[in-house]
RNA sequence: GGCGCUAUCGUCUAGCCUGAUCUAGGACGCUGCCCUCUCAAGGCAGAAACACGGGUUUAAAUCCCGUUAGCGCUACCA
């Protein structure tokens, strides 16, 4: 256990967002790394814009992205009593003076040098600088004094923040020098931008981790991704899960140069852990997404009577509940389509065929099978074929069977799957066929084959 | 405007400190091929970058200077 403290400090005035993560993350890397303390601040001075229930968004994201933190929740709403002791302190000290009202700490004029563990030094001339409000007419602490006044009090060791705050540190230095305090070290991390390279934000698409959370992103991915904007492992690795981010992360790698967010490279991390997910760990979690209410848009995966299987009721939906799919089918399900997600989210839109039937989009496509009496007569033959079979429990013999039929026809396999992919799927694209077939069930392929075909 | 930070494929980046091993490596995306009943997944291959100009040096993506560009700060926001 060292001593090292560090904190992550937001603003409950929005929702978490990626950049706020991505600061949130490094500190907690770092932190679990060196065997020291986490710590969380709210930085709720500003009345006007801070709310609880953003509090509240935040925490849980936190938490939903599994970085836990140490020790209790500051909220520098509650110390307002110590800022005002520590103006008066530095009035005190000559080091500051009121003024219309306000409390101005008086810039001392000399160089500063920051020692930044990412850009090394950086020097300033404080000339260069006006005198820092640092309580507002209010009674309100601004920014600078209350940052240098937590951070000693919660006895942190390293500030690791966003590049924007490079130029604030000397300020933050100069207030700590005046009160006597040992500064921490700095470490400032590039910012995160969109692909056009401007401030992130809603307009370059989902911003707040909620978002990402109820699109079924995991919060492995999330992490993953963001931990590889600003910093790399020196190794070809690119899929890490957090404890091996916490034992391989280095503030020493971490990139001086701003990043673009790529939205396309999110998802391909994405669907690398849904696919490095334990089985057990990818069934339950998909599971939960499609069953928890205010994390999943399960309602528009709903499902009309006509589903497959024994699909739900009217009156079982709406419950909450995976679509009355036995679980074993809805286990056969997602299984099929592990390889072809990338969110958890994405099974609403590829397995739609699934929950109800088939919308036939491509009339251009519908009229040519069934305008074409050699397949439409092939799906007849098919539809007899597997009229007899018992289930369709046996993928083998729905494969064995099926092939037959467009064999004794003088055609290639292909020739019979196609179309009957269109008909049960009313697209070009799915699983395999006889996958889907057992998976559909009989029931509802003979009846999707016999509806095409009258 | 002033001050500060940054600058390698479209994007994320390795390499830069300790110059020669760089005809610049990896990843996403893109293209093609393989696999294959389609789509994915997976495998293979390809196109794609050292911002510009000066130095220093036998030798520079790597060191120095300048230019340009981007970003940040310059609030009684945080």
């Amino acid at each position: 256990m060292s001593d090292i403290r560090v904190r992550f400090a937001p603003s409950p005035t929005g929702y978490l967002h990626i950049g706020g993560v991505r600061t949130a993350l490094f500190n907690y890397l770092y932190a679990r790394q060196q065997g020291g303390k986490f710590l969380l601040r709210i930085e709720d001075t500003d009345r006007q814009r801070s709310t609880p229930e953003f509090e509240r968004e935040i925490l849980d994201s936190l938490k939903w992205l599994g970085l836990d933190w140490d020790e209790e929740l500051v909220h520098q709403s509650k110390r307002l009593d110590r800022y005002r002791e520590i103006a008066q302190e530095l009035i005190a000290k000559g080091a500051a003076y009121e003024s219309e009202g306000a409390i101005k700490f008086k810039m001392p004029q000399t160089a500063v040098k920051v020692y930044d563990i990412v850009r090394d030094e950086v020097a300033y001339d404080s000339k260069e600088f006006d005198d820092l409000v640092i309580m507002k007419s209010d009674g309100f602490p601004v920014f600078h004094l209350a940052v240098v006044v937590d951070d000693h009090d919660m006895g942190i060791t390293h500030v690791i923040r966003g590049e924007d705050h490079l130029t604030n540190t000397p300020r933050h230095i100069l207030l700590q020098q005046a009160l006597g305090w040992k500064s921490p070290k700095y470490a400032h991390l590039p910012l995160i931008f969109g692909s056009d390279g401007t401030p992130l934000s809603k307009r370059h698409g989902a911003v707040a981790v909620t978002e990402y959370r109820n699109k079924g992103f995991l919060p492995q991915g999330l992490v993953n991704y963001l931990a590889l904007l600003g910093w790399n492992p020196g190794t070809p690795q690119e899929i890490f899960t957090l404890p091996e981010l916490v034992k391989q992360f280095s503030l020493k790698r971490v990139i001086k140069s701003n990043a673009q967010f790529n939205p396309e490279k999110l998802l391909w991390v994405n669907g690398q852990h849904i696919r490095a997910l334990p089985g057990e760990v990818y069934e339950d979690q998909i599971t939960a997404f499609w069953k928890e209410k205010p994390h999943s848009p399960s309602k528009e995966l709903k499902i009309n009577g006509t589903s497959p299987g024994n699909l739900s009721s009217e009156k079982d939906r709406g419950q909450g509940k995976i679509p009355e799919m036995s679980e074993e089918k809805w286990r056969k399900l997602i299984a099929l389509y592990r390889p072809r997600i990338q969110t958890y989210g994405d099974l609403k839109d590829q397995a739609a065929y699934c929950f109800a039937e088939p919308e036939y989009k491509d009339a251009q496509l519908m009229n040519e099978i069934k305008g074409n009496k050699s397949v439409t007569g092939l799906l007849k033959q098919l539809y007899g074929v597997l009229e007899e079979l018992g289930d369709f429990e046996e993928v083998e013999l729905l494969d064995q069977k099926t092939k037959q039929v467009a064999e004794e026809a003088g055609l290639k396999p292909k020739d019979i799957i196609h179309p009957l992919r269109f008909v049960l799927t009313g697209g070009t694209a799915s699983p395999g066929i006889f996958e889907l077939m057992s998976l559909l069930g009989k029931d509802t392929c003979l009846k999707r084959l016999s509806a095409f075909l009258s």
